[in-house]
RNA sequence: GCGGACGUGGCGGAAUUGGCAGACGCGCGGGACUUAGGAUCCCGUACUUCACGGUGUGGGGGUUCGAGUCCCCCCGUCCGCACCA
């Protein structure tokens, strides 16, 4: 087919310029207040939320704009369904890094995050975000961070919140405490240097109460699947018991190991507690391993045994968390101690050893060197016994256990037992630990890998944590209409090694009266960590201009929870178990009537550049700057969107640009240059629904990509053999492109007459009855091998089809035989089995 | 070690969830219009074969009329967690 190509007219109108669009649009926008939400009106409210950023001074970077611009789309689409979309962004300005940052360039942070958080507004502006400023919250605002300790102090209220001494991560180089969350491989997960354990009273919420609801509580979530998994993970519920051994007087029967004795001859107070999720294992515990933090070893560490359990002791201290954890050789020393094992009750012997955390159950645990493999190593290195207590299919109970603990014993059976044996595992771990409770030395337990949230930080840049100490009256809170509690611009803020916050040197600040008595008392130094602004600022955002309270009741009933977050899996964890325990805790308050604030959530991938991460050292960092200048904010959101699927990311290549701009400019042309006259091209309406359906699926579904290739495709059929665009084609268009690229959409929108936002003016609804024609190509396979194809009229029988398929030479001569087995399946294929 | 995700042209990636593998875009090749083209438009582009055809979704096996998709084994990549009792 021979394409005519004349030589087309100069255009009569203006050529696509992007800078000019953006400009006159974004103007447009905020003298309407077209992106501003009628929060108090909306009838049909939607949350759309995607995690604030921390405001670099580097500037808005492409990962950001990537996680802005899908949630942009998002909320955009909804929007334009009728939906009264609420878009707010903010800034999460505080914490180590502005800190940080702030010491290397020796610019005050009070300085320096206005000036990034300015930067960052003009680059969110150019992007075309929808925002509504006027709801835009800054975490280091006073007027913000006063309700971050008003948080602080509900806890505190209701016990949440309690100081404890506890062997912290201490980062040299930052100097500062870090959660064990913060803690990668034992290394500092801001600056990489080893992290080495320091003791400092600390703040902690008690999160780990909430563990079983927080757990719970994910099934009823429309989250990724991998996010949930992560938290469950994160949560580690753990089934099994707690038994007590109890230590016999070491004096008296110091070496008698093997000797019974009965749970009488054990002193009361000498009783070690073991968490264990095989107490169907219980007969085969041959020795008892506590924890180097252990409270009671001194009590128990005989006087032979007493300097090698201090040096052991002493040794573990001082080792960091990196060789304490990474190095797996089995180390350990004996207490001269004996405990009584609460089933077979004989005598075993009591080890300390740094395999065992404080951290975990009860910091001490039953070794059971047959059915585990680090009890099993401990047992080799040490020459202690090890005993079979479970039977696999073809195995002997008097076999001896070989090289390696037997791990896998699902399909076991109890032996060596007494009268357990024969039992099967998963009965035998129930019976034992009903039997155990029956006689006063065990109970059924859940356990939890989560751990308090540790929220000090002996940093500056902070809110302070509102207690204020005093002699008299110990720890006081700070009473609220006294908040916020200010932190003060000090020029000295940089922390130093010895553990306390820079604010404890500045008397002014320090020096307070107790709020209880009057007399002298002294602020609490720490500040709060960020998770913890992080962790409220959803409920802020629709009361962010209300000065007399935090969030407001009726607001919040109306906003929250959540409609839709979007945010990176980086938080998945962290982030969003702390806000949904802070949400937990106001339910049960009585200040909100939800405890899940996120109702779904969705965790966009990441942007790489030409096959690597992008990073300075790379020199890889795209800046959106240089992008908006070239090719237009509207043109790099599409590409970033289309680059792959927005929940896996994409490699972002400067070439593939130019693709979706040119769409951008024929989309111009084509309204341009559409016509009135005549009727609209049949096949292109129903391409054109069956375009708007497959944009209107994808574009909800984040499925950006597959609907930017759906409308180029459109386009495409639009404009094949350049023929002319009638108006009724190209309209709907349009209206499918502005949640991608908004400044077009509007010019484009107004160029057909409209007088209105193309964001007020509905989403077009496709005609389900023109999706398909009269006709279909039906596929026809031989022998599952396709050999061609024939068109059908809609509804064709079986019979029909076969007939047209061997009307065919050049399918027919595959057919050697009649048919044995004809499958047909109507709109797809006809598949002949000979 | 445990858990999760994944592996498709030269490249980024599609594939209605078991039904034409490679949509869309980049790149590349050819052509049109051009003084010119890093503009615009049209055509082509998995491999192989003159062709008919054959072969192809990391490798091997299986289920099925039919497998990128489901099952088993292996190899590889990425991401979490990591002595969690």
């Amino acid at each position: 087919m021979t394409v005519p190509s004349p030589t087309p007219p100069p255009p009569d109108y203006p050529a696509y310029d992007p800078a000019a669009v953006e400009r006159r649009w974004q103007g447009h926008w905020r003298d309407h207040g077209t992106n501003q939400t009628d929060l108090a009106g909306a009838t049909k409210p939607f949350y759309a939320l995607m995690m604030f950023p921390y405001p670099s001074a580097e500037g808005l970077h492409v990962g950001n704009l990537f996680a802005f611009t899908g949630n942009d789309i998002y909320g955009r689409f909804h929007r334009m369904r009728g939906h009264d979309v609420f878009e707010p962004f903010g800034y999460d300005a505080f914490g180590i890094h502005s800190e940080n940052f702030a010491i290397k360039v020796g610019v005050h942070p009070m300085e320096l995050i206005p000036r990034n958080v300015a930067n960052f507004q003009r680059q969110v502006e150019r992007a075309g975000l929808m925002v509504d400023w006027r709801q835009a919250v800054n975490t280091t605002d006073p007027a913000y961070y006063k309700w971050t300790q008003w948080v602080f102090l509900q806890l505190y209220r209701r016990g949440l919140a309690f100081k404890k001494e506890a062997a912290v991560n201490w980062c040299p180089s930052c100097k500062t405490v870090l959660a064990n969350e913060q803690v990668e491989h034992g290394h500092c997960e801001r600056c990489g240097t080893a992290v080495e354990l320091r003791q400092l009273a600390q703040w902690f919420f008690r999160i780990s109460d909430y563990a079983e609801r927080l757990l719970d509580n994910l099934a009823t979530l429309d989250w990724s699947e991998t996010t949930r998994t992560a938290q469950r993970n994160w949560i580690g519920r753990s089934e099994g018991a707690e038994l007590v051994f109890s230590v016999t007087d070491m004096q008296a029967d110091a070496g008698s190991a093997g000797v019974a004795v009965t749970t009488e001859m054990a002193i009361e107070e000498d009783r070690i507690r073991v968490f264990t999720t095989r107490p169907d294992t219980v007969f085969g515990a041959t020795f008892l391993v506590l924890a180097p933090e252990h409270s009671m070893i001194d009590a128990i560490t005989t006087l032979e045994q007493r300097a090698a359990v201090d040096a052991y002791r002493d040794q573990a201290r001082k080792q960091d968390l990196v060789t304490r954890k990474t190095e797996r050789e089995k180390t350990g020393v004996f207490t001269g101690a004996y405990a009584v094992n609460p089933a077979t009750e004989q005598l075993v012997p009591v080890w300390v050893a740094d395999y065992v955390l404080m951290e975990y159950g009860t910091g001490a645990i039953m070794a059971v060197p047959g059915h585990d493999q680090r009890d099993f190593e401990f047992a080799r290195t040490f020459d202690l016994p090890v005993v079979r207590v479970v039977v696999r299919e073809g195995e002997h109970a008097a076999a001896p256990v070989g090289d390696a603990a037997i791990v896998d014993t699902d399909g076991g059976r109890v032996c060596n037992s007494g009268r357990f044996d024969g039992l099967a595992v998963g009965e035998a771990k129930r019976e034992v630990t009903a039997w155990l409770h029956g006689r006063g030395t065990g109970r059924p337990v859940v356990n939890f890998r989560l751990h308090d949230w540790c929220i000090s930080r002996q940093r500056y840049w902070g809110p302070p944590i509102p207690i204020i100490y005093c002699d008299a009256c110990g720890a006081q809170p700070v009473p609220e209409q006294d908040l916020p509690v200010t932190l003060p611009n000090i020029a000295d803020f940089k922390p130093d090694d010895s553990g306390v916050s820079p604010l404890a040197r500045h008397a002014e600040w320090f020096h307070v009266p107790c709020p209880e008595c009057g007399r002298p008392g002294r602020r609490e130094t720490d500040v709060s960590d960020t998770f913890l602004d992080s962790a409220w600022y959803f409920l802020r955002y629709p009361s962010a201009t209300r000065a007399d309270l935090a969030f407001d009741k009726a607001m919040t009933a109306k906003w929250l929870p959540v409609t839709s977050y979007i945010g990176g899996n980086e938080h998945a964890v962290l982030h969003l178990l702390y806000s949904r325990f802070i949400t937990m805790v106001f339910k049960d308050a009585g200040l909100i009537d939800f405890e899940e604030p996120f109702t779904r959530f969705r965790a966009h991938g990441t942007i790489i550049r030409e096959g690597a991460k992008m990073s300075k050292s790379k020199g890889n960092v795209v800046n959106p700057d240089a992008y908006f200048d070239e090719w237009g904010a509207d043109a790099f959101r599409t590409y970033l969107m289309f680059l792959g699927p927005y929940e896996e990311g994409g490699d972002f290549r400067d070439r593939g640009i130019s693709g979706v701009k040119r769409f951008l400019d024929r989309l111009w042309s084509s309204v341009h240059e559409c016509t009135r006259d005549g009727t609209p091209d049949e096949g292109v309406m129903r391409k054109l629904h069956a375009t708007i359906k497959k944009v209107g699926d994808d574009t909800p579904a984040l499925a950006y990509n597959t609907a930017i290739a759906a409308m180029m495709e459109y386009m495409n059929a639009l404009r094949s053999g350049e023929r002319t665009v009638h108006r009724a084609e190209v309209e709907p268009l349009v209206q499918l492109v502005a949640p991608y690229a908004p400044h077009i959409a509007e010019a484009l929108w107004e160029r057909l007459g409209h007088g209105t936002s193309v964001f007020d003016g509905g989403w077009p609804a496709y005609d389900a009855s023109r999706l398909a024609g009269d006709t279909w190509e039906c596929v026809v396979q031989v022998q599952g091998k396709t050999r061609g194809k024939v068109t059908l009229a809609t509804g064709a029988s079986q019979e029909a089809a076969v007939a047209a398929a061997m009307a065919e030479p050049s399918i027919a001569k595959f057919v050697t035989g009649p048919a044995k087995k004809v499958i047909y399946v109507p709109g797809r294929l006809l598949n002949l089995v000979v």
